[in-house]
RNA sequence: GCGGAUGUGGCGGAAUGGCAGACGCACAAGACUCAAAAUCUUGCGGGGGUGACCUCGUGUGGGUUCAAGUCCCACCAUCCGCACCA
């Protein structure tokens, strides 16, 4: 018996080698191997280290990168650091340290925690969100965005965090909560650097399509993007030259439209009051201006005004009232919409408070009813008080309407998407400058390229303001400069990026990081290349993963790239939690630390066990006790290994048939990405190996050869070391990815079931290639003296069944 | 409210419509040991039977099928996403 398993001294030692000696050598611009980038999402280096939650996501990453690895690619996975944003500079702020000095501290800690995982990141690769050299391509990228017309100022209510004192997008609030911290979302009045995205809304949602994610991805941005099929009605305010446009989806219920409602914020809201309306209308247009999102959403109970004033419903010409309701939201559609309390249950909630007319224009079985209890809202039925469509069917109409109306010159056929413009600017210090500057006399100059990197000053106090202004405005000498263009004396923009910036490009920055001074080129084009599996959380699904499709397309239409989507295959790992499912976190005091499970059982074995906790796609609760079952697989691996070194065991056929086997499951787990059933197969191959040495003594070395080379991915200290024991010099990272023979892995006899009625009564051995008709007489016979009635139906599915069904 | 995911032993989980519970954890008994740990062997869903075996069993209730954890219908529970989007 040779030596036993010391993982430490294994794992110290490959570690040395694989320092000298990568197991990825550089082969940069090799042509003659396919390419695959396997990327992970990049950490924000917090200072709270990495627990086994974190290993989860890099271990898939690198057991895959190593598997492609082996498959001959010329594999690309690098890591890097989006270290701009809120933890570092709140640090700042409370010890008065420059943000960027802890950031560079944490990133050397959690550089170290992962160099734990073994992974096979390329560092020379490494980046970095808040090096000048990186975020003068962030700069770069936003000037190139304003030229064109994309990023673009504005001053209107955006959302508010009050506790970050600082404006959001959309997509950061969740709930009407501030993403990050969860604080009440207010709103507030600003001047804004918005970004165009809405521009690529179509685009953007086309082109999901194409894409190997995960179907909820893919659900969660379309219903973000929030594409819908319409009509915008024009109707006249009647007394006026004013016109109220709608954006609605059902056009076909044009005929029960019995009022309109408007937007608090909508430009006509107040002017449409009368004399006697005028005080109510206004208190209410001021009040809505003072509720939050959430105060909105919270308020069940419909409340509205009534302007004084009448629209004429295009299609019948009735006069109709309109009125003012927070129901209805000033940045979707056209910030007014027309009513039709019969098939909306909003607006019949609304008509029913205010006591307004419901007129019901589609019936169910095309008798109109005498009154209505509720909101017909399906589209299926027959029109009734439709003048002339009356009678029509109501899911045809549907579609037809928007055409008809544009035909009638009262509107037009129209699409519609719930996305929004992206609010940038973010009013705190720890972001990239925004490269604007403000001129009296040129108005908003880009900053020259030239200039680039524009870098953040010293200051004093980073803390924010919380009027809306950045730190940054207090630094007279930062802010005041010149003109680039008329130079006159001009004053900088002082709102930063938000974090989000970094992240939607970083992926490309990877294989050209030492690029600091060439812009792009056609030729560079080609040199940038997308994702082929990007591994990472959910979180993601529609902030970071829609920004970046967002720029990869703008920095294709700029020539930058080619190619319009930045992941092709998307693959988000479930969450690895505490005891009862609850989220590991500090302040639960839930968290699992890596450090002791890797000195006690090995990082293999700790690599392994992430995958065996579960489904990799499914959230798994930790437990320390399961790390036993892997370790001790890897142990009685090792110790088959050195007990059949000793001697020179010939292949037996059986050991044949393993091995294929082994190579057979291991592929075809691995390929359906079920990296759980892949740790179970080689502790079931490996029992069944340690079986078989039983009676030979040992295992051939080509079936050694072979576990080494599959476990190698998962394993690779152990791989390493088992490889070298066999006698090879180069690693097992040169060993090429095992194939398989079928046909060696035939048994020659087949165990079938015989069943009466469905249920199984004995199990029978019958030799592999037996016919039906020797298999049905043989199953007849075992199971004679079991029958109590007749044999009706006989059903044999080959290799697996014998169903009598007996009467 | 709408949409999605999940539901299988004490636990994590496995099962192209074809022997439910692979693999592992925990547990129990035995071997080794002065003893313990480690290791090895055996057992391990419920009920019944001395036994070969019988029987019930994959959240609940129906259905399709020779055969259902798997397919269909209706529910329940938990988690996640969206939520006045006209």
């Amino acid at each position: 018996m040779g030596a036993v398993y010391n993982h430490k001294a294994i794992e110290k030692k490959w570690r040395e080698r694989w320092a000298k000696e990568p197991v990825n050598p550089k082969t940069a611009g090799n042509t003659e191997k396919p390419k695959y980038y396997c990327l992970d999402m990049f950490p924000y280096p917090s200072g709270n280290g990495l627990h086994v939650g974190h290993w989860r996501g890099y271990v898939i990453s690198d057991v895959w990168s190593r598997y492609k690895l082996q498959q001959g690619y010329y594999l690309i996975h690098p890591m890097g650091w989006d270290a701009f944003g809120l933890p570092a500079e709140n640090y700042a702020i409370k010890m008065g340290i420059h943000p960027a000095i802890c950031t560079a501290e944490n990133v050397r800690n959690i550089k170290a925690q992962i160099g734990e995982i073994a992974a096979l990141y390329d560092w020379d690769m490494e980046v970095n969100t808040t090096d000048p050299e990186f975020f003068k391509w962030t700069q770069w990228i936003f000037v190139k965005m304003f030229k064109e017309g994309l990023a673009y100022e504005k001053e209107f209510p955006i959302n508010w965090c009050p506790s970050c004192k600082t404006g959001l997008a959309n997509e950061e609030v969740v709930n009407g909560k501030c993403e990050r911290c969860g604080t009440e979302v207010t709103k507030k009045n600003m001047r804004q650097w918005m970004l165009k995205i809405t521009q690529y809304a179509e685009r953007l949602l086309e082109d999901l399509k194409g894409l190997d994610w995960p179907e909820k991805v893919v659900k969660m941005q379309s219903d973000w993007i929030g594409k819908s099929y319409g009509a915008q009605v024009s109707f006249p305010v009647a007394d006026s030259d004013d016109v109220i446009d709608v954006y609605t989806t059902r056009p076909d219920t044009l005929y029960g439209a019995t009022f309109m409602v408007l937007a608090p914020e909508h430009p006509l809201a107040s002017k449409l009051s009368t004399l006697e309306t005028k005080s109510d209308v206004d208190k209410y247009i001021f009040d809505a201006s003072m509720k939050s999102n959430v105060d909105r959403l919270q308020d069940k109970e419909k409340t509205g005004v009534f302007t004084g004033s009448y629209a004429i419903n295009p299609l019948n010409k009735e006069k109709i009232p309109i009125w003012i309701s927070d129901y209805v939201l000033i940045d979707y559609g056209t910030g007014a919409i027309m009513c039709v309390p019969a098939h909306d249950d909003r607006d019949f909630e609304f008509a029913t408070k205010f006591s307004l007319p419901i007129i019901e224009v589609i019936s169910k079985d095309g008798v109109p009813k005498e009154k209505l209890s509720e909101a017909y809202t399906d589209a299926s039925g027959i029109m009734v008080n439709s003048g002339e469509w009356n009678g029509m069917e109501s899911a045809k109409l549907k579609i037809e309407a928007p055409h008809i109306i544009e035909k009638m010159g009262i509107g037009k056929a129209t699409v519609n998407y719930k996305l929004r413009d992206w609010v940038f600017s973010r009013q705190r210090y720890w972001g990239e400058p925004i490269p604007i500057i403000h001129c009296p006399n040129c108005g908003n100059v880009a900053v020259p390229e030239e200039d680039l990197p524009l870098e953040l000053p010293q200051v004093e106090s980073y803390e924010p303001t919380g009027t809306g202004e950045s730190p940054l405005a207090a630094i007279d000498e930062w802010v005041n400069c010149t003109c680039p263009i008329c130079h006159a004396s001009a004053k900088r923009e002082t709102n930063t990026m938000p974090q989000w910036a970094g992240s939607s490009w970083y992926f490309l920055r990877y294989v050209d990081n030492h690029n600091n001074d060439e812009l792009v080129s056609k030729e560079k084009a080609a040199k940038f290349l997308p994702v082929d599996m990007y591994i990472g959380g959910v979180e993601h699904a529609v902030l970071h993963l829609l920004y970046s499709r967002f720029y990869t397309k703008f920095l294709y239409d700029i020539g930058v790239v080619d190619f319009t989507e930045p992941f092709s295959k998307l693959f988000n790992q479930g969450m690895i939690t505490g005891k009862n499912g609850v989220k590991m976190s500090k302040s639960k005091g839930n968290v699992v630390a890596p450090d002791d499970l890797v000195r006690d059982y090995g990082c293999d074995s700790l690599r392994m066990y992430e995958l065996f906790v579960g489904p990799p796609d499914l959230d798994a609760e930790w437990d320390d006790r399961g790390i036993d079952g892997v370790n001790r697989f890897l142990r009685r691996f090792w110790n088959l290994v050195q007990e059949s070194l000793e001697k020179d065991i010939k292949a037996t056929p059986e050991m044949i048939k393993e091995r294929n086997k082994l190579a057979y499951d291991i592929t075809t787990r691995l390929e359906a990405f079920s990296l759980n059933t892949v740790i179970s197969g080689f502790m079931e191959h490996n029992n069944k190996l340690i079986e078989i040495a039983k009676t030979t003594g040992g295992i051939d070395k080509e079936t050694l050869k072979v576990f080494a080379v599959l476990l190698s991915p998962f394993a690779p200290h152990i791989a390493e070391e088992v490889w070298e024991l066999l006698g090879h010099e180069k690693s097992v990272f040169t060993a090429g990815w095992p194939t398989y023979d079928e046909s060696l892995m035939k048994e020659d006899t087949i165990e079938i079931a015989v069943q009466v009625n469905g249920k199984t009564r004995v199990v029978i051995a019958l030799p592999a290639g037996v016919d039906r008709e020797n298999a049905i007489t043989a199953g007849k016979e075992a199971i004679k003296g079991k029958l109590n009635g007749n044999i009706i139906k006989e059903i044999y599915v080959p290799g697996r069944i014998i169903n009598f069904v007996v009467k």
